[in-house]
Order: structure tokens, then C-alpha cells, then sequence
DNA sequence: CAGGATCCCGCTAGATACTG
DNA sequence: CAGTATCTAGCGGGATCCTG
């Protein structure tokens, strides 16, 4: 019984390199950020932009649970909800209930989410002016291989 | 026959919102960089950086496969090599293969790749910058909760 | 050395139904 | 209106074995 060490090694390596990736700030915000509907929440808080499918150049900021549910149209009231939250969680926006008849809840973005919103941006920014290309290779590579 | 109505509008936004999703160019993006390892192969290509789990202070650019692997400690190959294709097919990293006696093969960064690397370390910065105080905010919501 | 091919498990998004 | 609760299927990703 000693050969164990091998796969030891890489059991142990990968725990240290799991505790790091854990750790790194920037795959924390990558984390964040690349969940299917943040960014796209974000937009939608941060001003507004192509984003929607439907038009709607829409309101600058603070916005009603339904509003969002309509402009996201995709998403579920669950992934809606649960996003909201870890957003408030993460103070990037906040969650106001104003008593009325039927409850109003209207969510908007802190100045911490804000900045976010602004690195969003510089990847929305970087997309739109190089992404043609990636589609370009890719469309070349697959041409390649076939 | 006719209450279909309401989860045939939902079905339908759902699939219109779908294909606007997989048109966007910055959703396109995010879930390119957003992918477990790209980052990390990105950064380690790009030059260097804290990222690796050792030390390795470390070559600029053009890695061998083993030394890819051996960097991002926890990656199974499959994903290594999965994620360094759909680069190179991207055109976001080169893949060199040099007959020696084992086969050789070289991953290195194109200028795509490398400015594709400058808006990570965008992200990186707006993480080292602002990520401690989304994690107070965090710990704060999760105290006042419990 | 640098991968290809398979099997298989865990997690999570999504659909559905219910509530204050 | 703005959620909560539950159940399930699909798939991303790791482990393992094999090859040029």
C-alpha cells in the first residue's frame, strides 16, 4: 500500500487549487457577473440599452418586481427572485416595499452596482467590437476541420 | 379551447427572448469568459500573475500543454483541452504542433486573445478594488437575517 | 506527451402549484 | 403583486481508461 500517492498528489493539489479559486477576487466577480441574468438585470437597472427584446427605451433606474419580470422576459420568477436577492445580498442593489394594497417592491442600484454596471459596459464595449471576429475564426475553424 | 392563450404568449416571449439572447454579442462574451477555466488560461498566457496556486513566477507566453496543465493545478484534462480548442477555434489562442520525438504542442495568445486578456484584467481590477466590500455587504445581510 | 472516448454523478435551472 | 416551496430532468464537468 503505497502506491496511493499519485492520486493522492492530485487529490491534495486540487483541493489547495479549489481553496484558491475560492479565495481569487476575480473569479468571485466572474461568478457573479457570468450568472445567466445579472448582467442582463444590471442593464436593465443601469439605464437601459438594447437589451430588452421588446422595445421599451425604458426608465433610467428603479424598477418594480412585474416591470422587470416584463423587460426579462425570459426568466422565471424564480431565478428572478433568487438573482434580486444575491444582488442585494452583494449590496449592488436594493430592495425597497412600499405597503400599499397590493405590496410594491421596487429594486435599484446602489453606486456600487453601479460601477459594476460600468465594467459590464467595457465587456459589452469589447463584444460589440470584436465578437464579429470570433464569430469569423469560428466560422473558418469549423470550415477547416469539416 | 381557448385560456391557451396566456402560456402560449409566455412560451412565445420566452423563445423570442431566447434567440435575442443568443444574438447578443455581450451575452456571447460572458458566457465565453464566463466558462470555468478560460480565465485562468487567459491569464496564465498572458503573462503571469497571483493566479497559479505555487509560486511560478513564470514565462510571458507560449505554454506547452503539461505546463498548462501543471499551472491550473485543478483542471482535468478534459476541460483543459476542451476549453483550449474552443479558443483556438475562437481565434483567441494559437495551437503549435512540433514533430519531436513526443509530439510538442504550444498554446499561445493571439492579439485577439491578448486584448480579449485586458478586459479580464479589467474585471480583475474592479474585483481587487471592490470585492471586499461586497463580501461586508454580504456578511452584514446574512447577520441581519439570521 | 497530448489528447480521444465513455460513463456517470451533482447541481441547478425551469415548470408547477400555492400564499400573504 | 411579489413572492415561496417542491419536484424533476438535463447537462456540465470530473474520473477513468485508452491511443498515436
Amino acid at each position: 500500500m503505497a502506491t496511493t500517492t499519485a492520486a493522492q498528489r492530485r487529490a491534495r493539489a486540487k483541493e489547495d487549487y479549489d481553496a484558491f479559486m475560492a479565495e481569487c477576487p476575480s473569479r468571485k466577480l466572474l461568478d457573479r457577473i457570468s450568472d445567466k441574468w445579472v448582467a442582463l438585470i444590471l442593464a436593465a437597472l443601469g439605464s437601459d440599452g438594447p437589451h430588452p427584446v421588446g422595445r421599451g427605451p425604458g426608465e433610467p433606474r428603479a424598477m418594480r418586481y412585474s416591470e422587470l419580470s416584463r423587460r426579462l422576459a425570459g426568466v422565471s420568477q424564480k431565478m428572478l427572485t433568487q438573482t434580486l436577492r444575491s444582488l442585494e445580498r452583494d449590496g449592488l442593489v436594493t430592495r425597497t416595499v412600499t405597503p400599499t394594497v397590493p405590496v410594491t417592491v421596487t429594486y435599484e442600484l446602489t453606486d456600487l452596482g453601479l460601477s459594476l454596471h460600468h465594467v459590464i459596459r467595457g465587456i459589452k464595449a469589447w463584444a460589440e467590437a470584436h465578437m464579429d471576429e470570433v464569430l469569423a475564426n469560428r466560422e473558418e475553424y469549423d470550415a477547416r476541420v469539416a
